[in-house]
RNA sequence: GGUGAGAUGGGUGAGUGGCUGAAACCAACAGUUUGCUAAACUGUCGUACGGGUAACUGUACCGCGGGUUCGAAUCCCGCUCUCACCGCCA
């Protein structure tokens, strides 16, 4: 959620932003439905609270009056509280709708995209960051799609996932739930040798969770509801990971706050169907280690850079090719401010699949969560939030499995091979 | 699931209707003293939203939401959470 405050300082700064996410001009208008709620939110407010202070004298001065004894008096000004009362009773119900209003409005504006992302309406406007530098790998005629090998190797199966639970949930087996667990320690390895604390969190989260890191209202449909316990089952450790500071104030020393948490991912995704579902290009629930930064306002774009930089490591190290793509304005998420997305090319299907989203929220998260710090004058300000995946798991396994498929068996990475503790699954 | 106790500022903890945005102590911060450290002393020490160039000032908040009252941290109702015991259980 954007600050009102933001929204006048920087009025045309935001204006341009939102160009950038394809406001037309009859969209711009909100930002100054917004601003207009705001003045009379603030008309509202003085004048409500200077009925509230006449009122508290009042009732402070027939304390007095009814000390003294003398009753008579106390009574009249009971009397003359009375219409003040109602005049209170008006102005709290005129607040109450102009600041639903107003909450609204500023609820559904999405980020303004940082200067450096690329104009666009689509994914196919994504500007191309970094480019995978060799050729593509080419694999012979005979090779097979992951789903295939699965079935040749027997390591995941989803008509099985489908009798337990459904559509989109796989069963891992054998040495492909080995892999899973060996690409899960690496990366949680991999992010704590880095300096990021390892977290657990819950796997369900309370609706002001799922609010706070902006699921609600903007991705509500997107996750599981357990309507019993009113809780929501996470889509990513994101979720409760950033929520671990919702309405903390830190001192400016802590920062950087560096987390990292492995969850399963719970994703409804209604919608797209066929081959680009097929296997485990798209599932309900994946696994996924997670990154999770906070960080000073002045420093919040260097981290994302170095958050690239750690994801890129991981892919280098698993020896896939990848490449990395800024969002443009019309591809970006709701509550991003900047995002890169790491895609790993499979080279069975021919095609790039997403791995791995690398954002910086700015201030869009914190003020939701209220996420604050202490800065050198000791005044509250609003904290940047940033997160990447580091990594999604389902589709580095998707790609590794097409690309290192040899008449032998499937080759395991060499970093990977202490982890899972065969060198070629067959 | 049942019963009981509780929820106050960074912490401990007072406070049963007006003098309490909140005592006291601890912690923290700034200063004085000191050869240094410690101790002692002095001061500062919640958040949010407003008004004002500013000094300053208004309002709200004592788990959350309602209610009673001229006036609520304090009384009433509902909810949530925490703790203890019982039951069930990985």
């Amino acid at each position: 959620m954007l600050q009102v405050s933001v929204l006048r300082e920087n009025k045309e700064k935001v204006i341009q932003g939102l160009k950038k996410r394809n406001f037309s001009d009859q969209d711009l208008v909100i930002i100054d439905t917004i601003i207009v709620l705001d003045d009379e939110r603030k008309l509202i407010q003085k004048s409500l609270d200077d009925k509230l202070n006449i009122s508290n004298q009042v009732a402070a001065k027939i304390g007095q009056l009814i000390k003294n004894g003398e009753k008579g008096a106390a009574e009249a000004a009971k009397s003359e509280v009375a219409s003040l009362k109602k005049d209170i009773q008006q102005e709290e119900e005129k607040m109450r709708t102009v600041s639903t209003q107003l909450e609204t409005h500023l609820l559904n504006l999405p980020n303004v995209p940082h200067d450096s992302v690329p104009p666009g309406k689509s994914a196919d406007d994504n500007f191309v960051f970094q480019d995978w530098p060799q050729a593509l790998p080419e694999l012979p005629d005979t090779a097979l799609p992951h789903w295939d090998l699965a079935k040749k190797y027997d390591i995941f199966d989803l008509e099985l996932g489908t009798k337990i639970t459904g559509a989109g949930f796989p069963v891992y087996r054998k040495k492909g739930a080995r892999l899973q667990r060996a690409l899960i320690n690496f990366f949680l390895d991999q992010a704590t040798n880095e300096g990021f604390e390892e977290i657990i969190p819950p796997l369900m989260v309370n609706e002001a969770s799922a609010r706070g890191t902006g699921q609600i209202p903007d991705k509500e449909a997107q996750m599981y509801y357990i309507e019993r316990d009113d809780l929501y089952m996470i889509p990513t450790a994101e979720v409760p990971v950033t929520n671990i500071y919702r309405d903390v104030i830190l001192n400016e020393d802590q920062f950087p706050v560096k987390m990292t948490g492995y969850t399963p991912c719970f994703r409804r995704e209604a919608g797209s169907y066929g081959a680009h579902v097929r296997g485990l290009n798209r599932v309900h629930q994946f696994d996924k280690v997670e990154i999770v930064v906070l960080e000073h306002p002045d420093r919040s774009y260097q981290m994302l850079q170095q958050m690239i930089a750690h994801v890129s490591g991981l892919m280098e190290k698993l020896e896939l090719p990848y490449r990395i793509l800024h969002l443009c304005g019309g591809d970006m998420g709701f509550a991003s401010a900047s995002t890169y997305d790491f895609e790993v090319y499979s080279a069975a299907q021919k095609r790039w699949l997403e791995v791995s989203s690398v954002s910086n929220f700015e201030s869009f998260q914190a003020n939701r969560l209220k996420l604050r710090f202490r800065d050198g004058s000791k005044k509250t300000q609003l904290a940047h939030t940033l997160n990447g995946s580091a990594l999604a798991l389902a589709r580095i396994v998707a790609a590794l499995l097409e690309n290192n498929q040899t008449p032998e068996g499937i080759r395991i990475p060499d970093i990977l091979v202490p982890y899972t503790g065969f060198k070629i699954l067959n």
